[in-house]
DNA sequence: ATTAGCACTCAATCAGTGCGAGTGCTAATA
DNA sequence: TATTAGCACTCGCACTGATTGAGTGCTAAT
């Protein structure tokens, strides 16, 4: 079956009534969208063809038609490019990001997850970024007096941890200062990959009688990094938009969806899936079924990849019902995207410090 | 009318089987009930008399009764005492919060939340702790190259802060070492009531050329004690709790509770409620109506209050439907807070980070 | 190739009905 | 006098069947 330009057009047109009214669209409504000047029973015919193709389906005998995730597939693939007139409305997105003093790089990201789940009246979800990448920067001890050592480390990214030490010997100022310039010049530069156990041997053996003193610190130092490794962290904003959606809260689904959103777990084997393509803003749709986890099998998700410096990145996800404005969703992903750019690209070097 | 030690017992037995049921309970229901061996119409004439005062009331004709906020009032206050009685089941509440490593304590808290939802199917919610009170405790500054300066800030309870500063002049490392003891010898011990502008002035003339610094220093420690002050940050958890009972989930009652349970404004208003008992472990029981958020008026929240050090305080609530289980959290909120304290007393000392 | 017309399908709505849980009242009982 | 049995009554709920209307597929006319 031939897919000629008069049902790509009826298709679209479904798929937009659809997107506005969750109701199953028919071909009396069709017809009358102007545009193709046909009679019903001509988009009947074209209708029960493009169902044939699996395209779209009536949810019962005698009633309008509804859009498959193939039908949203083929639109997000290749319809939707087709209209690309007149999005810049998006342009106008409020920036509200540029103007809210913002200091803290995790508050960033939620707010801006936020801002777009008030925009797109969709649920978003943002990873915060994986820093494994990280090298460090600076060390400084101190001491707080009391056998207590504080330890602060600098990451690459201005990321900054902190640790106190419980010493069980007395170590002088001097000893501490040492400590200091031996630390930064042995570790300065250096990711987490490259401080093997060789070097730590060595520095355990440059600080002598407190060995034990660097080894801590060092622990403090695989802790700092790995914390955004192992388990990065995940926020979720804007939940509720999705009572908005009726489909989406028939039966046990909102409970079940409002606990996956909450717990998290499930939502990082969205996130950390990674599509291959390696674009610059890595947009990722999934429709439906695609959907890596079960209690959203019937919304779809769409993700895009961030990048706060070289190799530190994070996802930001949006989450809605497969009828979704695709279109917008993406514009306004890729807008934030190249937003987020643009701080960074302002902020690198200014004082963005995280616990 | 009199409320006759019998009356109080249907009371009783009314709310403890729609806690249960949630279903209006009729007068057979109390009958069978053993422990007064009454036949249904005598039970029917004392429920008249208990409508008749208010305390509980028939949804419709020819339903059972469900109680009043006024009868959960009543039995809040007096007759849930009355039977204390093997509740030490909950003493074997899993303890989990002992067992693991949390080293830092918002995220102490957060778990804590979590159990808490965990065990009594409840929403959660938990601010965090109040540091207004704090003292400045130590701080460090400590040059980082390229005219950036990192200032770390400690405050008592062991809260640290971190900055980075931008400098337009350069300031050699002795100058640092310099500033940091004037800073320390000035600031120690203080609390933020106590840094004052006279004290401020003199800083700034003792730092000479580089007052300019101290300026910064010292924005920096009132952002730090600030950040706990103006909006405590506050989380939820077990939200999804509320789609178990049927009550809070009608209409679009659960969309407007799952928006002020996420969207967190609204709850402080209960927790800033200072209900002037300031007994060890204040606890609070709101009713219904008693609930100052509007979305909120067929729930029942309950908060305590938690003290980690002198002075520094927050609040934890439990958010249920009004035939919530008082007594069971009530004993729970009791039982968690002795384990907080416990915690605290071994904890006090120790490595607890914050950012 | 398109369209008008028509018979058909089926979800949704609504009134009518019977059921059952639960009540209040009255009269009998301990 | 307090309790209980009995009975008529109320009212939500679940079920039924009829009606409606949106929408379809097919066929024949244009």
């Amino acid at each position: 079956m031939e897919l000629d330009e008069r049902k790509r057009k009826i298709l679209n047109a479904i798929i937009l009534n659809y997107q506005k009214t969750g109701e199953p669209v028919g071909s009396r409504t069709i017809s009358k969208d102007a545009e193709l000047k046909l009679s019903p029973a001509t988009i009947r015919n074209e209708m029960a063809d493009l169902e044939e193709m699996g395209l779209i389906v009536q949810p019962h005998t005698s009633a309008g038609r509804i859009p498959t995730d193939k039908g949203y597939r083929l639109y997000v693939n290749s319809l939707m490019q087709k209209e690309q007139l007149a999005v810049r409305e998006l342009e106008a997105e409020r920036s509200e990001l540029m103007l809210k003093r913002v200091d803290r790089i995790e508050e960033l990201l939620i707010q801006m997850a936020k801002i777009l789940a008030a925009n797109t009246n969709y649920a978003t979800m943002i990873t915060g970024p994986k820093y494994s990448q990280n090298k460090v920067k600076f060390i400084q001890l101190s001491s707080m007096g009391r056998g207590k050592l504080l330890a602060t480390i600098v990451l690459t990214g201005n990321i900054i941890k902190n640790s106190i030490l419980a010493l069980n010997t007395c170590v002088s100022d001097d000893d501490i200062l040492q400590m200091n310039i031996m630390l930064n010049s042995n570790l300065n530069g250096l990711s987490i990959a490259e401080i093997n156990l060789g070097l730590i041997t060595k520095i355990k053996s440059e600080a002598g009688e407190h060995a034990d003193i660097a080894s801590k610190v060092i622990d403090a130092i695989a802790e700092a990094i790995d914390s955004g490794d192992g388990s990065v962290p995940m926020y979720t904003s804007g939940t509720p938009n999705i009572f908005k959606y009726p489909e989406l809260t028939g039966g046990d689904q909102a409970s079940e969806l409002i606990s996956t959103l909450e717990e998290k777990e499930q939502l990082s084997t969205i996130m950390e899936y990674d599509g291959g393509c390696s674009d610059r803003h890595d947009i990722q749709v999934y429709i439906g079924d695609e959907v890596p986890v079960e209690s959203m099998k019937n919304c779809s998700v769409i993700t895009a990849t961030y990048e706060l410096s070289e190799g530190v990145r994070g996802k930001i996800g949006i989450i809605g019902p497969k009828r979704m404005d695709y279109r917008k969703v993406v514009d306004t992903l890729k807008n934030t995207m190249s937003q987020l750019d643009v701080i960074f690209k302002n902020d690198e070097q200014t004082d963005m410090a995280e616990d």
